[in-house]
DNA sequence: TATTGTTTTCAGAAGATTTTGAAAACAATG
DNA sequence: CATTGTTTTCAAAATCTTCTGAAAACAATA
């Protein structure tokens, strides 16, 4: 496969596009770690989102420069989350595999996944924590308890947005687009400081 | 997820909590990699932030057995962020740190940083891409400038949507009271299908 | 069944991140 | 300015994560 080209721009709109989704492809990787993924998962994905063809393990190691060992366990797990699918092509045994086309499918594919994995967790562990600090009994409102209930109250409340946003399908892009428009209402103008008066701090 | 085969129950309420102190530094400190800040940080900031207390460099180091080192590390990172402040005591040449007790404020604290460090750049690589692709001119819609446009339109009205979370103290709060409340109007029955967080595992 | 093409696995290598500890810098006081 | 207590820095060590590559497993075909 061709290297970069000493000249930038080439002649054919694909030519043209292929430092882009090289940049592209840097770029979404680098972000991978907001998300929670490495490098290369990221850009696997990056690879095969921007350019929406379906690929083959051998295109995508020749693309990223990588060992077959991690192609496969990237796409494995780009499949666990949801965000990819195989592709099977008549009279050939390969696999290929195809990025989700929707953007917020994509979005709401990963919120799924990390509550799943991440908060769901810490509020079964904060849960036990207050309960064992409750069966006590004789003293119920230490100041400790306080700030476990204001944690697990707003971990709950997180979870249950984050419900309706990955619920399903469409109806996070309505939530969000109508959060976008109501908030005008709710909040005002967000530029302008409010003199609100504050409270302690 | 031994439970205590011994009683660790002792009789003042101080004692009877620090057991589930320890166990809430460590829940929070392995919830750290979603908030992409490193475990030692979540443990510190845990530590201040369920005490309620102000304590020095020492104090911490003793609890958490870390290095010197590493609770000023620690430390001065989560000042950056603006999830505790410095304290000081009058007669006493140490400085003493407290964390924000609102947890509202952390949260808002935190969305901001993450935004600030991982979606800004990726906006700005995002619009050099575009730019760069559009300055040819003649072909103004490919594939690939479409798929461009749509994620960052979606990173921008993410960012939009962030600011307003992490806008004038209250306000995120408000918010995200109010989508609470309409998104059941906005979406329908959501709700129907139960979407329960709880789940054997 | 043997053959051939493809995917998965996983131990060890490579790489990245975090932690330590001791020295340097800093700052308050005598 | 010397002393003492405190905080910061940073090279090296420890630890954790990711990646490689070759072997094993799998699957389609003859």
């Amino acid at each position: 496969m061709g290297a970069t080209p000493d000249n930038t721009d080439a002649g054919t709109p694909d030519d043209r596009h292929e430092h882009d989704v090289e940049r592209f492809i840097e770029a979404w990787g680098r972000m991978g770690s907001v998300w929670g993924i490495s490098r290369t998962m990221a850009e696997v994905h990056a690879l095969l989102y921007i350019t929406g063809e379906a690929m083959c393990t051998d295109d995508i190691m020749a693309h990223l420069e990588i060992s077959r060992g991690n192609a496969s366990m990237s796409l494995r797990a780009l499949l666990d989350w949801g965000v990819i699918a195989r592709v099977h092509r008549r009279g050939d045994r390969k696999e290929y595999f195809q990025a989700e086309q929707d953007i917020w499918s994509i979005f709401r594919a990963i919120v799924r996944e990390r509550v799943k994995r991440e908060v769901d967790p810490l509020l079964v562990s904060l849960h036990e924590i207050r309960d064992r600090t409750r069966e006590h009994g004789d003293k119920p409102e230490t100041d400790i308890d306080r700030r476990l209930d204001q944690m697990i109250v707003f971990f709950e409340d997180a979870t249950r947005l984050a419900d309706r946003f990955t619920g399903p399908s469409g109806s996070g892009l309505k939530l969000a687009a109508s959060l976008l428009n109501a908030s005008d209402k709710v909040v005002g103008r967000v530029g302008g400081r409010s003199s609100k008066r504050k409270g302690t701090g």
